[in-house]
RNA sequence: GGGAGCUUAGCUCAGCUGGUUCAGAGCAUCUGCCUUACAAGCAGAGGGUCGGGGGUUCGAAUCCCUCAGCUCCCACCA
């Protein structure tokens, strides 16, 4: 077949996919083979690809398509999550452009905009994975809130409930006044932030006195209930025992307690007490039984519990407060201050320690099975130190709060009776019946149950992923979860960890009794060639789609994996996708080489056989190689050593051996093995690029409709014969001497030379026809005589000439010789102090030793031929 | 405050339990080549006292201690 002069990605890798997608060869169903699953780790509905998803799902596609390859039933599914927060801000926030205002909607209302926004904006990253030519299996897309995950999350809800793991209860929590919801603490981000420490006066009831109190948030005091000092600080040991001190401004009368849970050494050691807005003033709070006053509205407002400020919003309030401070003269100094706050990882916004009632998961017991598995190695994380975190984490875990305060998600399936308490139950009609034999009360209905207003935190449907994509919630003992549960590999950020790897790995012990997957890949994070990490803001992160445009899917694919080692951050660099889109050349190139031969039944040369013979041994080589770094998951360990071996041993050394002259044919054994080779190459480097090898392998031979790439064997390798490749080293190393040799004397490429050996053991005679050509030599001769007049090299210890009749500069070739003679001789003696060395001889593994004795013979008759050489000269 | 990790050629990294090919790879650089597969290429070459210091050992990039610098995670003293 005719095929296209220019490599040109872009035609045909839109082609492959479609390919690929008519006939089906990413779908999979449960057969006898053996299975290998991955799912995907789900973007948002509302993501753009970016290099981070690059990364991610092309080590996911390569080991899909490694495990395709290798008599696999593989199956990758790729799916969406509903992102509950994230999507629902962007909804929100186009609704505001078109000037509609989420609290001006009903909760149907709202939902049918936001379907509608995620019908027509979401997913749009699963149609863009398809460029990068992730062979994901499309028929099983699913989505964290389509109808089938939505009743698997509320029967698991139930069924924790019911095991009595969750409960609800009033508990400080992660504000997000922006938001308007209630956070995990996972969600939180604490930065150093630059504010003030405020010192106020709190003054005595009944003395002239006031105590100082220093805080960071002086607009608190509206909720103080108390005021705490140690009990040990000397400086307060005077006050009675039942001071009280009145708030500034505020002017309400609050204890003075005493815990040594205040620092004496921090401020004036005296801490004010607001239950409601500090987590720990709120356990101080539950410990003295203090009143606790929340302030605030849920947008961060003040509320008017106080009765002043009202309606101010929490920052401006803490100006505001400070100028009154000061105008009433209880304000006696301010500093500056650095200290963590915390802020929300979705809208960015400070967050509001904030009393509340919410939905909790009891974690402890699910823990348990969970910690063990990873730290047992039945889940394998790679690289292993996330072991430590992992069980940092595990072994400190903190009940989950798992309801949001949204619209967009799992609504909570708890639904409230008129006259109190509630029950959980999968659906209206069966809270109906238990809300009967609850209150024995025949005659409720439906509308007198009120459900929940909250949704359940995204993660609380996405930790059931590798389960609910197979239907085993609902369907637990259905024939696709049997198949494909455990998954094998997961590949994901080690960003969440916690959010997400944890959770499934209980809820997988929970529901499976088994892992959810063998394997953890932890990718590291996209930056930049100068190592910054990769953003919108500061502009520094390429668009994919350019990328994949510019250099193709499968050079964009390739500088992914050559610069990716496992839980390694990638210094992402253009370059690399530049260098990428170069292999792809040299293959294309390769091929049109090989494709444009005309064969002829004739003998295959000696030359030709030797070459096969070798090739075959180098391509067994790295395919052992290539398998052994798969099981370390040192991808791109494998793909430097296919792209090594392409580019050096197949195109530069095989391929240029048995290349026959410009237009002369070429043996069809040799032609035969040729193409073998290739279609054993095109199929080992497919998983990493998959359209170029695609094209390539179709064309080596007749393909049948339907045939692919993507399903064919993986090569096996040939058994290793080490005699081989040690023979064609030498023969290697002399074709570099010579050709070395010609480039330092500046001889033209064409210009036929004449080599001649003092042959021994090492000279490799039966590559004589593969040094003539690929040295350009007219003649091997064997002497026994010393050459003067002639470029001398030594290759282990045979002594090679090139005559150069006048071309020699007798006193350089001296020179040179004379240096490495001090270099063996050196090298010579550092050998001979070791094997002198009794300790040494006695303590050393023998292999060692005789290794040693090796080095000693070699050195000594490297240099008995420099010193003959030497002697020639004179 | 606690923990983990990193520091090897100009850049990005590999070097598993100390000893064969232990000082490596790719890219970049330099020199010479438009040699009819490929200049997105070919043939060569140069380049590192393995972060500093100390120790263990016959032997250390590799193990231990210490110092310095960077990164990440956890905690969150107002």
């Amino acid at each position: 077949m005719q095929i296209a002069d220019k490599y040109t990605p872009q035609s045909l890798e839109a082609k492959w996919y479609e390919y690929w997608i008519e006939h089906r060869l990413f779908h999979s169903e449960p057969d006898a083979r053996e299975p290998y699953t991955i799912v995907i780790p789900p973007p948002n509905v509302t993501g753009m690809l970016h290099m981070g998803h690059m990364l991610n799902n092309t080590l996911q596609d390569v080991l899909v398509r490694r495990a395709r390859m290798s008599g696999k039933n593989a199956c990758w599914v790729p799916g969406m999550d509903h992102a509950s927060i994230a999507t629902e801000a962007k909804v929100v926030a186009m609704l505001h452009e078109q000037g509609i205002e989420k609290s001006q909607l009903t909760r149907e209302e709202f939902l049918k905009h936001a379907w509608e926004w995620k019908e027509k904006y979401g997913g749009v990253i699963l149609k863009q994975l398809r460029k990068l030519g992730a062979s994901c299996d499309w028929e099983r897309t699913c989505f964290t809130m389509d109808d089938e995950r939505t009743e698997s999350v509320l029967r698991v809800f139930c069924d924790l409930y019911e095991k009595g793991k969750i409960y609800r209860g009033v508990r400080m929590v992660n504000w997000d006044p922006s938001a308007k919801t209630a956070l995990s603490d996972e969600e939180v981000i604490f930065k150093e932030s630059h504010g003030k420490l405020y010192y106020l006066r709190y003054k005595v009831e009944g003395s002239d006195e006031a105590l100082i109190v220093a805080t960071t948030r002086p607009e608190t005091i509206l909720g103080d209930t108390a005021l705490c000092v140690n009990p040990n600080d000397p400086r307060y040991q005077h006050l009675p025992a039942d001071a009280r001190v009145i708030v500034p401004i505020v002017g309400r009368s609050i204890p003075v307690i005493r815990d040594e849970y205040v620092d004496i050494e921090f401020g004036t050691g005296a801490l004010k007490v607001t239950p409601a807005h500090d987590v720990n003033d709120y356990m101080l709070g539950e410990k003295y039984n203090l009143e606790t006053i929340d302030i605030f509205n849920d947008d961060g407002t003040i509320n008017d519990k106080v009765g002043i400020y009202v309606g101010m919003d929490r920052f401006e309030l803490r100006k505001q407060i400070e100028k009154d401070l000061l105008a009433a003269d209880l304000l006696a100094k301010t500093e500056d201050y650095t200290n963590n706050v915390g802020y929300s990882e979705r809208t960015g916004v400070a967050i509001e320690p904030k009393l509340s009632m919410q939905w909790f998961l009891s974690m402890e017991e699910l823990a348990k099975p969970a910690t063990k598995a990873v730290l047992e190695d039945v889940i394998r994380f790679v690289p292993e130190k996330y072991k430590n975190t992992y069980r940092h984490w595990m072994e400190n875990i903190k009940d989950w709060c798992i309801s949001r305060q949204l619209w967009w998600g799992q609504r909570i399936p708890a639904y409230y009776l008129p006259k109190g308490g509630y029950v959980v139950a999968l659906t209206v009609e069966e809270a109906l019946e238990k809300a009967r034999a609850k209150t024995g009360d025949q005659s409720l209905t439906a509308a007198d149950l009120r459900q929940d207003e909250d949704v359940l935190d995204t993660w609380f449907s996405s930790w059931l992923w590798p389960i609910s994509v197979f239907d085993g919630i609902r369907n637990p003992e259905n024939e696709e979860i049997s198949y494909y549960y455990p998954t094998n590999d997961l590949v994901t950020g080690p960003d969440i960890i916690f959010f997400w790897v944890a959770r499934m790995i209980m809820a997988g012990y929970e529901y499976r009794s088994a892992e959810p997957f063998r394997n953890v890949y932890f990718t590291g994070i996209v930056r930049d060639k100068i190592g910054r990490k990769m953003s919108k803001q500061l502009g520094n992160s390429p668009d994919p789609l350019d990328l994949i445009e510019k250099y193709g899917a499968d050079g964009v694919r390739l500088a992914m994996l050559m610069s990716s080692s496992a839980g390694n951050d990638v210094m992402f660099d253009e370059a690399l996708c530049e260098q990428g889109r170069n292999f792809g050349n040299k293959i294309w190139n390769a091929y049109r080489l090989v494709n444009g031969w005309t064969v002829k039944e004739e003998p295959q040369s000696e030359n030709n056989r030797l070459a096969v013979a070798w090739f075959e041994q180098a391509l067994g080589r790295t395919l052992r190689e290539v398998e052994a770094d798969f099981r370390q998951y040192r991808i791109s360990e494998a793909c430097m050593a296919l792209y090594k071996l392409f580019w050096d041993e197949f195109s530069g050394l095989y391929l240029e051996m048995v290349k026959p002259a410009y237009g002369e044919p070429i043996d069809a054994e040799t032609m035969a093995a040729t193409k073998r080779f290739f279609d054993a190459l095109m199929r080992t480097l497919h998983p990493f690029m998959p359209f170029i090898t695609e094209e390539i392998w179709q064309d080596i031979a007749p393909r049948q409709e339907g045939e692919s790439i993507c399903v064919a064997a993986m090569p096996e390798a040939v058994e290793a014969d080490p005699s081989i490749m040690a023979r064609f080293e030498l023969a290697h190393e002399v074709i570099s001497a010579v050709r070395n040799i010609r480039n330092q004397k500046n001889l033209p490429q064409k210009e036929q030379l004449t080599l001649r050996v003092i042959a021994d053991e090492n000279y490799p005679q039966e590559y004589a026809p593969v040094l003539a050509k690929m040295a350009n030599l007219k003649a091997i001769e064997l002497t026994t005589e010393k050459d003067a007049a002639a470029a001398a090299f030594i290759v282990k210890t045979t002594q090679y000439f090139v005559p150069l009749e006048g071309m020699i500069d007798t006193e350089a070739e001296k020179k040179k010789l004379a240096e490495d003679l001090t270099y063996y001789e050196g090298f010579l003696k550092s050998v001979m102090a070791k094997l002198s060395n009794e300790r040494f001889v006695q303590n050393a593994p023998e292999k060692v030793v005789a290794n040693e004795r090796a080095k000693q013979a070699d050195a000594e008759a490297k240099i008995a031929a420099i010193k003959e050489q030497l002697a020639a000269m004179k």
